[in-house]
DNA sequence: AAGGTAACCTGACTGC
DNA sequence: TGCAGTCAGGTTACCT
């Protein structure tokens, strides 16, 4: 589910009813995801006001008083809102309750019960960290925020500074375009879409790519990803009881998940071929 | 530095 | 119905 557009449709379903409250309590289920869990935080977090919540590339990241949650949703993580004394399912391995009651705008139901952040992740790929003091110099400073690459949906991000970022490649673009140390947020989903978008066969060396060929990339890839932002936010607009799952935005998939059916602008059929582990669905007649 | 592969984990689905 | 095998939207660690 979650690749850049996911995390973001997250952040603005559950930012409006969380920013500016009080956390009450958390509760932690597991001992870790793909990290241990911050434990220690059934005693620090209490009383602390989330003061925002940001995104880097797909991590959430909820500023607190004296420290940040970040938060990866791995594979198969979501956050919800719920109402406090909803009995957690299985995977839902972390609560976080804030004192502001739950207010469903969408729903005639309103509860009096205090908001629950949950967090659900089947395949526990995802992450939950304390990262203590400030976030600007997290971003700049820690492990696993200040090797991320450039963020797709910025003016920095355009054909030329692609251009220079792939020169002397010899990878397939597609794995490449995936790369967070590069260019975060592009999963095998949307690398996919874009590089159909834009009629570059998923093989292509990296470094061989025309910088004409590259701005067209580049306006592929924000145009796909602001579309499925756009589109899971009209489906995920109401977080509250959401099941997490992604929009309506596979409805508009060109290549990805169509092996064999009739290629959307050209009628021959999409094909599928493996990348690094991975599924890439292309169309051999479009993409060159 | 670049490029490729295995690993982490559960659940859903396919085919026998 | 059961069981084995395959696959899934991510990322890091570890090879060459």
């Amino acid at each position: 589910m979650p690749e850049l557009p996911e995390v973001e449709v997250t952040r603005r379903g559950i930012a409006p009813a969380l920013v500016g409250q009080r956390v009450l309590s958390a509760d932690f289920r597991v001992p870790a995801l793909r990290y241990p869990l911050p434990h220690d935080l059934v005693t620090r977090l209490p009383g602390q006001r989330l003061a925002s919540i940001t995104r880097r590339g797909k991590y959430l990241l909820l500023q607190f008083d004296t420290g940040n949650l970040l938060i990866h949703l791995g594979m198969s993580g979501s956050l919800r809102l719920l109402p406090a004394g909803v009995v957690a399912d299985k995977h839902d391995h972390v609560d976080v309750v804030f004192e502001a009651p739950l207010v469903a705008k969408n729903s005639v139901a309103k509860s009096s019960a205090n908001v629950v952040l949950r967090l659900r992740d089947p395949r526990r790929f995802g992450a939950m960290l304390w990262l203590d003091g400030d976030l600007g110099h997290h971003l700049g400073h820690h492990a696993l925020l200040a090797v991320l690459g450039i963020e797709p949906l910025t003016d920095e991000f355009n054909g030329a500074w692609l251009k220079r970022e792939l020169t002397g490649l010899k990878a397939a673009i597609k794995p490449t375009l995936m790369d967070g140390h590069r260019i975060v947020g592009i999963g095998n989903i949307y690398a996919s879409e874009s590089l159909f978008r834009a009629g570059i066969h998923p093989r292509t060396a990296a470094g061989r790519i025309s910088l004409k060929r590259l701005e067209r990339l580049v306006a592929t890839i924000k145009e796909t990803l602001a579309a499925a932002i756009l589109a899971g936010g009209s489906s995920l607009r109401d977080f509250i009881h959401s099941d997490g799952s992604s929009g309506y935005f596979q409805q508009q998939y060109f290549a990805y998940g169509r092996t064999g059916e009739a290629c959307r602008v050209c009628s021959h059929p999409i094909r599928e071929m493996r990348q690094g582990q991975r599924a890439t669905f292309f169309c051999a007649r479009c993409q060159r």
